[in-house]
This record gives C-alpha cells, sequence and structure tokens, in this order.
DNA sequence: TAAAAAATCAGTATAAACACGGATTGCTTG
DNA sequence: CAAGCAATCCGTGTTTATACTGATTTTTTA
C-alpha cells in the first residue's frame, strides 16, 4: 500500500514547515503539497493529487470556507481536514454545514493528528477530542434529546450580523436602513436587540464580542 | 561542545511540538524546555537553564511582553527571540524597548529559524529578514538620515491609546474622565483626534484600525 | 398546528457622540 | 529660538444612539 499522500494549506510558511516535517515522522503518511492560500492549493492539486487536505481556516486572498467549498466541487475525493485557533460553536458548524470531514484546533496534541488524518481518510470523519462538548451536544441533539438544539445556534441572527458588519464599515443607522430598505428604527431595535444579547452597554461592546467570538473577523472589515 | 539549550513558549500545543521536532533536526541544536505560558516557562527555567528562549507574543496567562521582562531580570543569560505573527511597527517597537535579542515572524523561513537561533546565542541578536524595511528605517534614523523618526512613530500617542481602550471597555467619555482625572470635553478632543487620524467617521472606525494594525487586540479586551 | 423567534415598525425622551470653532501649556527638536 | 506636537480645556450646536415602551407580520421550529 502506497502513502498517504498529505496536503498543507495555511498561511505561515514556518507552521506548514513544521507540519511537513511531524507529518512525515507519522509511518505511511507523507506531505506532497504545501500552499500558502487557497487560490495556490487549488492549481496544485490540478497536478499533485492528494488524500487528505489540512486546511487552515484564517487565511488571506481564499480563506478556508471558501476554499474548502471549490475543493470539493472540484476533487470530490479529497478528505478535508479543518485546523483552526477558533473551536466555537459558529465556526464549527459553519464547517459542518461545508461538510467538510474533520475539524481540530491548533491546541490539539499530536498524537491526535495522527489519528485525525488516518481517521478521515479510513472513515472519512475525525472530531478533535477538545471539541468534545460541543460535538456531545450535537449527538444530544440527534437524539431529541433534552438540551434543546435552539441553546447552541449563533447568538445573533444573520439580519443581525449583517447589520453589526455593516456597523463596522462605519455606517450609521439611517444609511443601513437606506441599504436595506427598511426603517430606521428598526436597524435601532436590532441594535438593541444585539446589545440586550451579549450585555454590551453600546454597539462596540457588541462588535469586540462577536470579533471575540469568530462571528466576524478583522480581516473581512 | 555541548548542544544548544532551546526553550518554546507558545500556548499551541501542535506548534511547540512541531517547532521541537523542526529544531532538533538542527544540527547541534536540542530543544530542553517546553511551557505554554510565561508562567510555566518562568518555573521551568530554575530547574532546566536554556540558552535561547523562544517566545510568543499573543499568549494567555502572562504574554510575551511580561514573560521578556521577567526571563530578562531572573535569567539574564538567557537569550530572547521573539515569534509572532505581528510585524508591525509597534510591536517591533515594543520588543526593542524590551531589549530582547531578536524578532521574526511566523511566515518566516524555516533556515532563518536556524540562523535566528544560532545569530542569537553567538553575536546576541537577530532580526527576520521579512522586516528589512521596518528595519532599514530604523536604521537610517539612527545615521540622523532624512528620513525622520517621527514619520514611523505609532499613529496613536500612549494617551490616545489608552482611552481607546478604555472606550472597548464600553465607558462613555464621562466615566473615561473620571478614572484618568481630566475633562470629558478632553477625552471628546482625543476621539475626534484620532478619528482624524486614521479618517473614521466614528470611534468604531477608530477601533477596527487600532485592531487591524496590532495597536490593540482582541485578546487584551 | 400552536408556540417561539425573527423581522419589522413606531412614539417619546434623554444621553451621548460628533462637528466646528478656538485656546493654553509644556516638551521636544531641527 | 521657532516650530511642531501632545495633552489639556471649552462654547455652541447638531446629529446619532440609547432607553423605555409597545406592537404586527412572517418564518421557524417543537
Amino acid at each position: 500500500m502506497s502513502d498517504l499522500k498529505i496536503g498543507i494549506v495555511d498561511d505561515h510558511l514556518l507552521f506548514r514547515r513544521s507540519m511537513t516535517l511531524l507529518i512525515n515522522t507519522f509511518q505511511g503518511m507523507q506531505v506532497v503539497v504545501d500552499a500558502e492560500n487557497g487560490k495556490q492549493c487549488i492549481s496544485k492539486l490540478i497536478t499533485t493529487p492528494v488524500d487528505v487536505l489540512l486546511l487552515d481556516i484564517e487565511m488571506p486572498v481564499m480563506d478556508g470556507y471558501e476554499t474548502c467549498k471549490q475543493v470539493k466541487t472540484r476533487f470530490p475525493d479529497v478528505k478535508i481536514l479543518i485546523v483552526s485557533q477558533l473551536s466555537t460553536r459558529e465556526s464549527i458548524h459553519k464547517m459542518m454545514e461545508l461538510d467538510a470531514h474533520g475539524y481540530f484546533t491548533k491546541n490539539c496534541n499530536p498524537d491526535q493528528l495522527e489519528s485525525a488524518l488516518r481517521n478521515v481518510y479510513e472513515e472519512g470523519f475525525y472530531f478533535g477530542l477538545e471539541l468534545g462538548s460541543v460535538i456531545k451536544e450535537a449527538m444530544l441533539w440527534e437524539k431529541n434529546n433534552a438540551i434543546p438544539y435552539t441553546t447552541s445556534k449563533s447568538l445573533f441572527s444573520e439580519r443581525e450580523l449583517q447589520i453589526i458588519k455593516m456597523i463596522c464599515k462605519e455606517y450609521k443607522s439611517k444609511e443601513i436602513a437606506d441599504k436595506l430598505f427598511i426603517n430606521h428604527r428598526t436597524v435601532e431595535t436590532h441594535r438593541k436587540n444585539v446589545m440586550d444579547k451579549c450585555n454590551a452597554k453600546n454597539i462596540i461592546g457588541v462588535i469586540l464580542y462577536a470579533l471575540k467570538n469568530g462571528m466576524i473577523t478583522v480581516e473581512e472589515l
């Protein structure tokens, strides 16, 4: 049986190189693709096939979410393993929507990485143990258990998040209202609601809350 | 001659382990200390001396700046090499104030890491090549050259940054004024000034500008 | 299908932020 | 020393955001 071919996509060269070294110490695995962003990754995959792709979420040029989508459609056999600093409900849910094959944080144990790569290839999916509580709750939900799924949803609705992002673009309530064709008082209601949701005294608290929890990123603004 | 003893301080286990592997491939180097934060690092250094300490800036519990200070006073022979995602003027200047022995970003080349470790130990300092432009300007300044240092200073003054941080804590101008024993109109003047400095329409623009440029971080808030 | 949540609109009032002026003090620097 | 800048103070007025209410419609979900 030939080696398991691994690809790494991360914007930090040092991380890529040291990870390559680490992975090459694992029996029967070999890193064959190394890209610093999604665009580069896609073009490399055309000439060099991989079995499992290690994909960072936070990247410039083309981020992990977009890359994941494209790889799945263009190279459906490639298993995708998301690597991230974030372990929020939101980012995990977002990944599940994308139907990636695994997820673990940079805090994970090297042994976990080895099993992650194997599991993803052999069984098709892997979850880092450090995400246990989140996964447990999701499974309980699947079993129609007492813990309702709604409690684990994103704190903000899509609309609210949209408005928060526009506030970050320095738009005033009136301007946002005009762009969304709604009343400016509605925008103000949304502002009030999101402030209540995260116990913020003003909208700045909401923005920083969203940033801390990865609902929005500095890069996208 | 015995091996160069290296210590790694970073909150990401995976990064520490893979870096350890990478460094151990370098001739005459060995990682002997591995800590996930400044506190743990200090206690480990008491029993296990190192020659060079790889120090991450962004960490919970005790960050890189504080750790650097403490290591320098308690273990003056240890050379400190800062590893960071940031390569802003501010963070570099901050490091220079702390009198660390080297600085490079996580984007650097593995070969650079090897030379960094050697240079730091043998010559006492190292700068990553990717910081070239910043260093060049700093050197030109030292030579009393045409490029004035003031043009490369942080956009915001210390006072302004202090106030921006307090705004992020959801304090109102009046509350900030009370805490700093100044007039609330003065705080408003500061708000106006920083908005002008980065062409922001409101204070939210200033906060996001500061975040984008690493003057403040989501973690510290 | 009934209940819950999200999205919408709105009145009244106050508080806070921002705009545009101007000014003084002290410190650094060419 | 003159110029520049940071930090401080302030008056006047407008705009925006927030507080405290209440409500309807549509969508989602249990």
